[in-house]
DNA sequence: CGCACAATTGAGCAAGCTCAAGGAGTGTGG
DNA sequence: CCACACTCCTTGAGCTTGCTCAATTGTGCG
């Protein structure tokens, strides 16, 4: 079950057998949500963390005026709330996007595990950490970039993450978003984020139909996005 | 040498003797480093974390059009690239923005002692989560909130965290920054900053003279900030 | 005193917003 | 099988926040 999480360990570092099995050991507790509903809510105490095995779900915070910024998007094989077993109450929603399928992992049994494997800790730790460059990444793009600079870098980051997990073929992936969910991802507004897809569509750098997104020109888009998959930390090299 | 860091995580949990100890223990250089200068640059390989004992610094990221962007504000008692024991590689540079000081800890010595002490982990990683909640809530203004409301979110966010150090005094405190780089913190241009900064001053928020800032009226500018220091997750709650 | 840098102010400009309305796709009950 | 309802996408038009460019005024320091 943990298995699309294990491959994209292993696309950092090793992962001893021993280590392996500890992870498999976890009690799991598997849940379905559907789109539209709250994973999570904002503030709760959580005892238990979320792995998300498929579909797409969004970290999530309100604004006074009505509003509302996603601060990440979760794909599968992620923890939407790995921070919750240091931070005991959670800073923002999580939010399905599609219908998810998760995990539960009970904090208590994870610290026992994770007590006696270092190496695992660090991996664990490392993806928390990731989660922080990818909003670091996201911050530039809100501060200092314009808006189809930061569509193009987020159809970019989901390829290369959604590639991780072998999610993607014929140069690309299902991507159930409306307009109005990624204009709260990008912070636009949804008639501006209309505009920008017609103009990428339009220079061909994608095909975007059937909420599904095709990359026909990489090269293009990931200039105009300046990305730059370091961040990502999707290589090799022991923790 | 480590107080700082050992004072704030005890407003989060206790430590123990052997895991002050522990910390104490760690072979540590100490460094200083004068304004302007960079402690890290963008994509460096590091094999060791700095912490930073004075002073203020800023994670950066640089975009081509000669933009820059903050993502983050350290201040004493916080690791400027503690994910950098997991990344390897820096995804952002690290920038004096006053004279620091600062301790370099060898990441194997830090595994080494870290692999005897899980609770001690747990510290430490809190740490990079309570960055990752900052960052978060960044993202949430640069997304969705105005220019005065980001720059009254950053003034309450410093106040409290100085405030956990112990460098808040007469409900000020010492803020040498230049109104470009609160620019570049904010995703703003220094000419609004300035005029948001008289704007709040008229207004009787705050008081900004000589590199000091005072809060006059803590309550309305939170309101104004939406400023909620749960993120901060300085409450006592064993992790 | 003079230099370099930071703060301040003015004026015009633009990226992206809001408001509004029409079209297209999809699911559901009669 | 159709009609209606609902949501999402698309497009137009005017407006606002915050930007850029530019000039002026402090201010710390050798």
């Amino acid at each position: 079950m943990l298995d699309v999480l294990v491959r994209k360990m292993e696309r950092r570092d090793e992962l001893s057998v021993g280590e392996r099995d500890a992870l498999n050991r976890l009690p799991m507790e598997r849940r379905h949500v559907a789109a539209g509903d709250f994973i999570v809510r904002e503030g709760a105490h959580v005892s238990r963390s979320l792995l998300l095995i498929s579909g797409f779900a969004g970290r999530v915070s309100l604004v006074a005026d009505g509003g509302r910024q996603f601060t990440e998007l979760g794909i599968a094989g992620d923890f939407m709330d790995l921070h919750g077993l240091l931070m005991k109450r959670l800073d923002h929603g999580v939010l399905a996007l599609s219908p998810c399928e998760l995990l539960a992992v009970p904090h208590d049994a994870l610290t026992e595990v994770l007590a006696d494997y270092p190496h695992l800790t660090r991996l664990l730790w490392l993806e928390t950490a990731v989660d922080a460059a990818i909003h670091r990444t996201w911050m530039v793009g809100l501060g200092r970039k314009d808006a189809q600079s930061r569509m193009a870098h987020l159809l970019c980051e989901t390829f290369v993450r959604l590639e991780a997990v072998g999610l993607v073929s014929d140069s690309g992936f299902d991507f159930p978003l409306s307009q109005i969910e990624l204009a709260d991802l990008l912070g636009l507004s949804s008639v501006h984020v209309n505009r920008i897809l017609m103009a990428l569509r339009a220079d061909g750098l994608i095909d975007w139909r059937q909420k599904r997104v095709t990359i026909r020109n990489w090269d293009r888009l990931a200039a105009s996005a300046e990305f730059d998959p370091l961040y990502l930390r999707l290589w090799k090299e022991p923790v």
